[in-house]
DNA sequence: CGAATATTTGAGGGGGGTCAAATCAAGTGG
DNA sequence: CCACTTGATTTGACCCCCCTCAAATATTCG
C-alpha cells in the first residue's frame, strides 16, 4: 500500500488521469521500491508480471544478443512507465542507470485496473504512441546516420530532456549533466566507446562544446550542433 | 460511408472490438480508398489529420534526412493501423509498396470516437505496444548487427509474417514472396542495395536459401539461418 | 525488339571497429 | 596528504566491413 497523495510524479505520471477515489484503489495495489544503480529490475524474456512508474532516477531498456552485444532501446525518466501491460513476458531488460525509486504493480492487477479505467488507458496509449515515435526516429539514427551525426543528435535530445535539472545555481546556457557514462552513450548510439569518445573530443576541439567533467556537457554552438546532427 | 459488414479485415482490425451498432457509426465516418503502388498517403511532418486501417496491400513507414537518406521504420500489412491518433502531425511518410486499399478516417473524428469506445482504444493500445516491441528489437538489429545478421534476421521475420499467402498450390516449405525490391530491403536494414544483394548471393552460394525470382525466397536451412541471425 | 528499370558484380577507399597502451578520476588505507 | 588501486576515458595503430562509384547483366514492359 502506497500513499499516492504525496507522490512526486502524481501529476505527471499516468496516474494523473485518476481522481482521489481511484488513486486510492490503485495505491493499494502498488508498492514503492528502491533500486540501486546497476541493479536490474526486469530481465529480457523474463515472465515477471510487473509494471511500474518511475518516481526518481533514470533507467535503461536494453536488448542484447547471445554473444553479449547490447543496444539500449529506451531511456526512462521520472513519471515514465515501465513494463509490458497485456503481455506475457518482458521484451527487454530494465536496469537502473542511477539510484532510483519506482512504484511497482502486479501486471495482472494493473491490466485489470486499466481495463476498467479508460482515462488511464488513454494516458497509457498516448505515452506508448509517443514512445513509438521516439523509437522510430531513433531507428533512422541507428540505420542511416554517421558517428558524428549520431553524437550530435544524441546531445541535442539529451539537452532537451535534461535541461533545467541543474543544481539551482545559474548554469551556463546549454549546460547539462548526463546520468551515464561513455559506454552507455555508445550503447544508445550503436557505436563503440572509442568512437564515441573520439567524436566528443573532436567536437571539443572544434569549439562546439565543452566537457567540464566526465558527465557534464556544455553546448557552445547549438546551431552548429544542429547542422552536424543531419 | 462504408459498409463494414463485408470488410475483409472486419475480424482482425481494431474494429473487431465493436458491435454491430458501433461499427455502423464508425463506418459512417470512414471511406474506402485505393492507393497505387508508390503513391504516398501521408508525408512526414504533414498536418493531414488522417488515420486509416489497411484492407489490402503493404505500405511502408519512412523517416528521411534532409539530404535524402531513407530509413524504413515500419511495414504495414492488412488489418494494421496507420496514422497518429491524438497527435498534431504525421511523424513519418506512409507510402504504398504495392497497390493497396485503406479505410480512411478523419483523425479528429476518430479520436473522439475512440475516446468514447474503451474496447477499441484498448485494441489500439495492444497494437501500439506490439509495434513498440517490434521497433525496439529492430533498433538492436540496426545498431548492433552485421550485414549478414541483418539479412538473416530480416528473412526470418518476413517468413513469419508472409508465410501462407501462397497461391493455393502447395509451395515448398520455407517459400515466400517479398512485396518489395532490393532497395527497400536495404532501407529496412540500414544497408546499401549492393551490400544487401551481395549477402543474398552469398547465402545462395552456401545453399541456405534459393532465389527463384527477384522477389521469391526459399529458406532451405532454417536452423542455419537462425544461427546467422545472431 | 528495344528502352527503362532493377539487380548483380567488380574494384577501391574510408569510416568505424578492434586491440593495446596511456592517461585520468575516484576512492582507500596508511 | 599521499601512495596505491581500481575503473573509466582517451589516444594511438591497424585493418576489415561496408560504402561508393562504375559497369555488366537481368528483367519488365511498351
Amino acid at each position: 500500500m502506497t500513499d499516492c497523495s504525496t507522490c512526486v510524479v502524481r501529476n505527471r505520471a499516468i496516474c494523473a488521469s485518476l481522481d482521489a477515489t481511484e488513486i486510492r484503489a490503485l495505491g493499494k495495489m502498488g508498492r514503492k521500491q528502491k533500486v540501486r544503480q546497476g541493479q536490474t529490475l526486469l530481465w529480457e524474456g523474463d515472465g515477471a508480471p510487473v509494471v511500474a512508474n518511475v518516481l526518481t532516477g533514470v533507467l535503461k531498456l536494453v536488448v542484447s544478443t547471445a554473444d553479449g552485444r547490447e543496444q539500449i532501446v529506451g531511456i526512462v525518466f521520472p513519471s515514465d512507465f515501465i513494463g509490458r501491460p497485456f503481455g506475457k513476458e518482458s521484451p527487454y531488460t530494465v536496469t537502473a542507470m542511477t539510484d532510483a525509486e519506482v512504484c511497482i504493480f502486479n501486471r495482472n492487477n494493473f491490466d485489470e485496473f486499466a481495463s476498467s479505467h479508460p482515462d488511464l488507458q488513454q494516458k497509457l496509449l498516448r505515452r506508448t504512441l509517443d514512445e513509438l515515435d521516439r523509437a522510430r526516429h531513433w531507428m533512422m539514427l541507428l540505420g542511416r546516420k554517421s558517428a558524428s551525426e549520431k553524437v550530435a543528435s544524441f546531445l541535442l535530445e539529451m539537452s532537451e530532456r535534461l535541461s533545467g535539472q541543474g543544481c539551482g545555481a545559474t548554469m551556463p546556457q546549454g549546460w547539462f549533466e548526463l546520468p551515464f557514462g561513455r559506454q552507455q552513450i555508445a550503447d544508445i548510439l550503436g557505436l563503440t566507446i572509442e568512437t564515441t569518445s573520439r567524436q566528443l573530443t573532436k567536437m571539443r576541439g572544434e569549439g562546439v562544446l565543452d566537457l567540464p567533467s566526465r558527465r557534464e556537457i556544455v553546448i557552445n554552438d547549438r546551431a552548429a550542433m544542429e547542422t552536424m546532427a543531419g
